[in-house]
DNA sequence: AATGATCGTCGAACGATGTTCGCTAATGGC
DNA sequence: GCCATTAGCGAACATCGTTCGACGATCATT
């Protein structure tokens, strides 16, 4: 048709009949579909390999039949989040059956064993905010909890957001950690070599350093996420007075 | 490959004559020069204008020269962060002229101002452990500040990691905001847009979200900084007790 | 039933990225 | 003065996200 008398790739119409992979056109595609495979991809080999392609080789399509129902990897990542943001059990009512502070720290320990489960994906989740419908419904809960213990609107309002990055931080970082070292050995390995390089630091330069070599290189990462709650939960409590 | 044998940058006569041994040849390219290049490039387009190609294409070459001296971009990132780390200023000796709660403060927030000071830089140095020798000085600082107040052992070998964790997710969150609102006009636009959509959500489902959407909204970035950094000190004092 | 329009599908291609591969040429020890 | 060593550097490779345009199935209308 163009200008070029040999085109440089023949079609062959024969070469896929109608009837050999599925006689009528299935709509396998769609928003749920297609998040759904690409949750699959991450938790089978984690952030980096979501690559467009890959999700659509899961569908056994092509990467640009996905744009046809998302905007872009930006919107596919954002629907994939939302949906394990949506996995986190989130009580139906604020129950009054422990102080505020026993019922936050659950609903954070909840929330990064969610992400625990899906590899690395809290990496694309970080500094996001969290808009979807299941974020929201979180949020609500966790509000509705401070103020029923008595927290200052104020205090509530800025703890939502600092309770949450924390807890996407310890996320993210787990993520990495668990992706580089897998096996208690490895960790255990990987702790050692921490421990020694600090202690075998010039005690001169960084006698603190040096002193501390065990205590910064104690605990599990279980150990050091629970003092981060304790810390920020005392602190919180703490702000209950006029300045903030 | 021009049709001209000129070549098209004139060679700098090589300044040193003797090295060690074969020394490696002194030429306009270095790790440190490499390193000050990617960091203007930061600067001044971000941090995803900090490709390779760019940053030889600032120092007059092409991608392929720099990995005579860096392994990877990686690496190249992780100069450039060292270098950031090194701006920041840590006083030689530990004063006794205020409590540890305010000297860390002051601490944290010399650490926010630096690398507000270099775009989105801190998006690449979160979750990373710092090691390079200037992060050391700063963590040794901070130990011997807080081991001077009296903070047990383990809690301010917790609380180093704590601490850093908050400055920088904050650091990455101020990076991401300024990335996208730059004009104060822009900043408030945004934030009551935030304001106008939680208002507006269904009060039914959302009450608590609805009715504290003035204090969701409210504060500066600088605010919520020093509310965070309040919190953590205050939670930190509180952990003097044997629990952990 | 036939038909035209609509829209999802998807191979191919585009631009950009990090990185590698050889060739070139300059340099320092002999 | 010669030659092995090695930094410099253009070109190419493998990916990535994304776009383009033809193809074809489906359906409302005739």
């Amino acid at each position: 048709m163009a200008s070029a008398e040999l085109p440089p790739v023949p079609r062959l119409p024969s070469r896929r009949p109608a009837a050999s992979r599925r006689g009528p056109r299935e709509r396998t595609l769609s928003r749920e579909a297609i998040a759904t495979a690409a949750l699959a991809v991450v938790d089978a080999e984690g952030l980096d390999a979501m690559t467009m392609r890959r999700v659509a080789e899961e569908l056994g399509t092509g990467a640009a039949s996905l744009y046809a129902h998302v905007a872009g990897k930006e919107e596919l990542v954002e629907l994939v989040i939302d949906r394990v943001i949506g996995e986190v059990e989130i009580p139906e009512t604020v129950s009054a059956q422990q102080p505020w502070q026993e019922e936050v720290k659950m609903a954070m320990r909840a929330i990064r064993a969610v992400f625990a489960g899906h590899r690395d994906l809290a990496r694309a989740s970080f500094a996001r905010i969290p808009m979807g419908e299941n974020a929201l419904r979180g949020s609500e809960w966790m509000i509705a909890t401070m103020r029923r213990g008595g927290v200052p609107d104020q205090v509530v309002a800025y703890a939502v957001d600092l309770l949450s990055a924390y807890v996407m931080a310890i996320a993210y970082e787990d993520g990495l950690f668990a992706a580089e070292h897998t096996t208690p050995a490895d960790i255990e390995a990987f702790v050692a070599e921490m421990r020694g390089f600090m202690a075998a630091l010039p005690a001169e330069r960084f006698p603190n350093i040096v002193a501390l070599a065990g205590p910064l290189t104690a605990g599990t990462g279980d150990e050091r996420f629970e003092f981060g709650l304790e810390v920020l939960v005392r602190g919180l409590a703490a702000m209950g007075g006029a300045d903030g």
